[in-house]
Formats: structure tokens, sequence, C-alpha cells
DNA sequence: CTGTTAGCGCCTTCAC
DNA sequence: GTGAAGGCGCTAACAG
């Protein structure tokens, strides 16, 4: 900058007014300034603007991981409208470990981002961290997984209804032994899904539930599938993913259960595992990369209008997709 | 900082001098202000020092997309080998569009990253912009694409070997009439899987060749294949990646050839579709995590030694997966 | 309409 | 061992 200023023989401020479209300069040295500029390729540097300003115009954006075809939507709906809008997004993720949720949100925050839109990890029973943010003004939106310590925004997957629907589902077609596979306790998603499969059952007079509780570990896992269906009279299982129901699947067909004459099966996030696998297998689908969008606006919103009060959370509408682990109607 | 000085009663240079441990300071002092800075949170505020150093501490990434499982654990890859060393990465994906493509080029250039991770588009044919890059010797890695105009270091997979090691099993298995399904023309990785299809099928002496070429419309895609399955005599289809062998494998079913008993198919990536459809689909993995650590630590290596000549591209090894999509040998 | 000046937060040379 | 001063690139308040 400073050598356009001295190539025209004018200060360096009539330089910056002539790139920042100032009102009050003349036409000519805008214009002479600026094509100058464009010749010798200038671009300001964005430190400068970004100490001076005190803004980084970035966003932070912590997931568990982008390996699982979920997350990937949701980092690409979000990535399109944070990037369409001029911020840059920084992206770490914490691999269900709490401590390093923990560090990311430090250095983020360190890293003076503008907002941070966060999918807590499975680990987390604290969330402190967040409280901080929030004490600091900086603007926080939860995605798939609710937290209510915290007075932030979120959006989440109407988990709670895609369940319920997925049970009526199943009694609908003649099923009344359905048992649930869990997600990991400490998500607000297993909870919902749970909750969800509960008020199906009731809202149909069922009074048999059956439940089985998420196990990191696969190949106790799979014991444990295995146990829970010698131990139980099942003709139906709704399970908290697709990944589940895979491994559900899997063991039935090893132990020649029929599906889905003797048991029905429905995932959850219609991941491409439920698409591809045969039997297809019928699952509840949530609109990833809406989510990811949605968060995204909502963010660059509370950025933009930090004083607007009452900012909506979305809990976005799930699909039933029926395939071929269900009977049909 | 101006805080810790002045709550300390001393300059902002001691302060600065404690907290970087710089010699010539006495031990109390340097406890004192080191004290004091934990206690009050004290974080330097990065965009200063990168104005001062004229450092970004960032890379950046281009990539396609992140939907497909081999560019996530790409992404995985270089992620976590970047963010080990300290650097922040920044993401962006082009789609498959050149323009997006040059445009991020240049927008990560001007947030001066320290250099840059790239798997070009499959719509680009010229490299310009990446000439820029090398003229003001920011240090770039191409990434799963080869590109041979640009005179910078490379992480690609071994896909000749691979297709070549695909074409043997084939004929080792009974099969003599072995098509390739194309990817599209632009990449590297096409040519080099076709390549690897021919050297395959001239090292067994086999002289008959049948190639389809790529068609990015799916639905005239599939008419292709239906017109190409009538015209050829076909024992054995070699696919460009696992996506084809599923649109394929669909076709075949409807058709009623058997696989792999009328037809054998080998994809391409071990994507997760490869494993789960039914039958499984046999396929040539890519070390695709290994892909993204191994052009991080160049890449990085490159930044903190710049000096150092002739940086050795990497050519990865591939593994083929025999599942059941061809015959046993 | 344009130039001068100060300062964003930090480090580093030069004094002492 | 410590303080004062200057500057990284830029904008904005203040003068003219």
């Amino acid at each position: 900058m400073r050598d356009l200023a001295f190539e025209l023989g004018v200060s360096q401020s009539t330089v910056s007014r002539a790139l920042n479209n100032d009102q009050r300069i003349s036409e000519k040295t805008r214009k002479a300034v600026q094509e100058l500029a464009k010749k010798l390729d200038y671009a300001p540097n964005p430190f400068a603007l970004k100490l001076l300003k005190n803004e980084s115009n970035s966003i932070g954006l912590i997931l568990p991981e982008f390996k699982h075809h979920f997350f990937a939507n949701v980092l690409e709906g979000i990535h399109h409208v944070v990037s369409d809008n001029g911020f840059q997004l920084l992206i770490h993720t914490h691999h269900g470990d709490a401590e390093k949720e923990i560090k990311y949100v430090k250095f983020l925050n360190n890293l003076m981002v503008d907002g941070i839109i966060t999918c807590y990890s499975k680990g987390s029973d604290n969330f402190d961290h967040y409280k901080t943010l929030v004490e600091e003004s900086i603007p926080l939106v939860f995605i798939d997984r609710l937290c209510e310590d915290i007075d932030a925004t979120s959006v989440i997957t109407d988990d709670f209804s895609g369940a319920v629907e997925a049970v009526n589902y199943l009694v609908k077609t003649g099923c009344r032994h359905i048992a649930h596979f869990m997600g990991p306790e400490n998500l607000s998603t297993s909870f919902s899904r749970l909750t969800g499969y509960k008020e199906g059952l009731l809202k149909n007079g069922i009074r048999h539930t059956a439940v089985l509780e998420w196990e990191e570990e696969k190949e106790r896992y799979r014991e444990h599938i295995t146990q829970f269906l010698s131990a139980h009279k099942t003709d139906a299982i709704f399970c908290f993913n697709d990944y589940i129901a895979y491994e559900l699947l899997l063991i039935l067909e090893k132990t020649g259960r029929k599906v889905p004459d003797d048991v029905s099966v429905i995932g959850f996030s219609n991941e491409p595992i439920s698409e591809y696998f045969r039997p297809r297998i019928s699952t509840v689908a949530q609109p990833a990369t809406l989510m990811g969008e949605r968060a995204a606006h909502i963010l660059i919103d509370t950025i933009r209008h930090p004083a607007k009060e009452n900012r909506l959370s979305s809990c976005l509408p799930t699909e039933l997709i029926i395939r071929e682990t269900t009977k049909p109607l």
C-alpha cells in the first residue's frame, strides 16, 4: 500500500480511501489508485485488518468427526453458508473425547472467532467451557445435540417425533413386541429417541417395552445383541442409528431369523449403509445438510445482530423411509 | 498485556519477555508475570502476532467435496497432522468446478496461508493459478491427482499398479473379456487406471479391450452401461470407482446376469458402499487417511525447511480387496 | 478532496 | 535485568 501511495505521489490514507470507495475522493484519483492496485495485484493484509477491527471474520466448528455421512453433510451445509457469507470456517473434531472438546473450545476462543457451532462429545457431562463463551457473549449454536444447561440457540432433529413415527409404523404393520436399541447415554438424541419410542408404544396402548443399552466396544456389543435376542420375545427393533441396525441385521441373518417376516428393523439417520445394504434398511432420515445450513444462518444472524432477543431454536422434521427391513402397510 | 504490565508495575517489554521465556530476565519477575497471566486468562492476540511476524500459521486445503468417504478420510488425515503441528486448517471445496477452484486458490493466497494442499477439479485444464503460487514460493502439495505442469510435490495413490493388480486377478480367475469403465477424462487417476488396465491385459497377452467412457449425468450413464453390455461380450469389468461398480451391479441384477459367475466386477477406493452392498464388491483400496497424513507432513516439512531441494513425491500402494463380485482363485 | 497522526497488540532493537 | 521507542499494514479522527 505504501508502494501504491509512493508510486502515485499521494498519501496512504488517500489510497486507503480510494480502495474503500470513500465518498469524498475525486473520481480521478480513485480510478488511478484502483487501476494501479489491480495492476500490482494488491491485496490488503488480512491480519492488519483483523487486528485493527478486532474481528476475525471466522466461525469455529466443533464436530465429533467427519467420516459419518451425517456429519459430512452437516459440514457441507455449514461450510457452504458460512463461506457464502464471507466467513472463514475453522474446523476441529473431538472424536467423542470431552477433553479435546474443551481444548478446542478454548482454542477457538483464543483465536477470537466471531461465533461457534458445536456438536458436543458423548463424553461431556460438564458444559462450563460453553458457559464461558456465553458470558463473553460469543454467539454459540448447538447442533444435533441439545444442551439445556446453556442459554444458547440450537438446531436439532425432531428425534422424538421421528421415533414416534417409526414405532407407529411398526405397530401398524402388526408388530407388538417392539424393542429399542439405545444410543450413548449422555446424548440428548439418545434420550429423545428413547422417549419417542416409549411414547409411540403408549399411544398405541402397548405396554411391552424392552431396551438394550449402548455399548462402545463392538465385539462386546455383538454379544449383548445376541443375548438380548435370545432373552426377549421380539418382533421389531427400533435402533438408535443405522450402524446399530446393520450389526443387528448381520446377527439376525446368522441366526436365521427372517427380516421382516420374523423381525422388523428400523434404523436412524439414513446413512448410505441403509440404502446399500441388502435388505435395504428402513430408517428415519434426518435433514443433515439443512441442519448445517440452518445452524450457520442462525449463527451469522446472531453475529450480525447481537441485540436481538429470543432467537428461536430449530427442531427439524424427520422423514420415515420405508425400505425392506419392515413389512408393507 | 498492558494490564499485566500496569498491575505489576513493570513495562510491557518485560511482560513480553517473561511470557516468551527470554533469557535475561529475573526468575522472580518471570514467575510473577506468568502467574498473573494465568490468573487473568491472558492469551496473546493472534492477529497482532500474525501481523508482526507475517506468518499465518495456517494451511489451506482445497478438496472436491467431503461427502465421499474417501475425501472424508483424506480430510481426517490432513486435519489431524496439521492440527497436531499447531497449524490452523482452512478448508474449501470446489465440487468439480474449475472456477471455484481458482477462486479459492486466490482466496487462500490472499489469506497468506503458509502452504496449500489441493485436489484439483475434474473441470480443470489450466493450472496457471498454481503457477502463481510456485512463483511466490508458497509450498504446494497435490493430492490424489497428479499435475505434471506444475513443479510441486504430490501424494497420490499408485493407481496404475492397483489397476494392473485388479486385471491380473481377473485373468487368474479365468476372465478373458475384460472391460474398463473409465473416470472423468481430465483426472490423472482416470488416466493411470486406464493405463494400468491396458498394461494388465498386455502382460497377460490379452488383446481384447473394451472401454466405456465417463458420463456425468446419471440417467444417461445408465443407458450407456446397458448399451455397452449388450454390444460387448464381457466376462469382467474393472470400474474406475465403487459408485460406478454399484450402478453396474444394479443393472446386471436387473438384466439377470449372475455375478461373479457370468461377470466379475471390481471397483476402486473401498468406499463403504462396496462393503455394505450385497454382493459385497471387490475393490482396490486406497490408503486415504495415510495419504492425507503424508501430504500434510510433506507440506509442513516444506514450510519449515523451504531450502531443501528435490522433495520426493509419494505414490502410495493400493490393496486389492477380494469380496463377492469376483470368483475365488 | 487530501495529508498528518495515532493506534490496534505485540515483539525487538537500542539504550541504560 | 529492565524500560523506551519504533514498526508490522491498515483505518479513522482530525486538520486543513
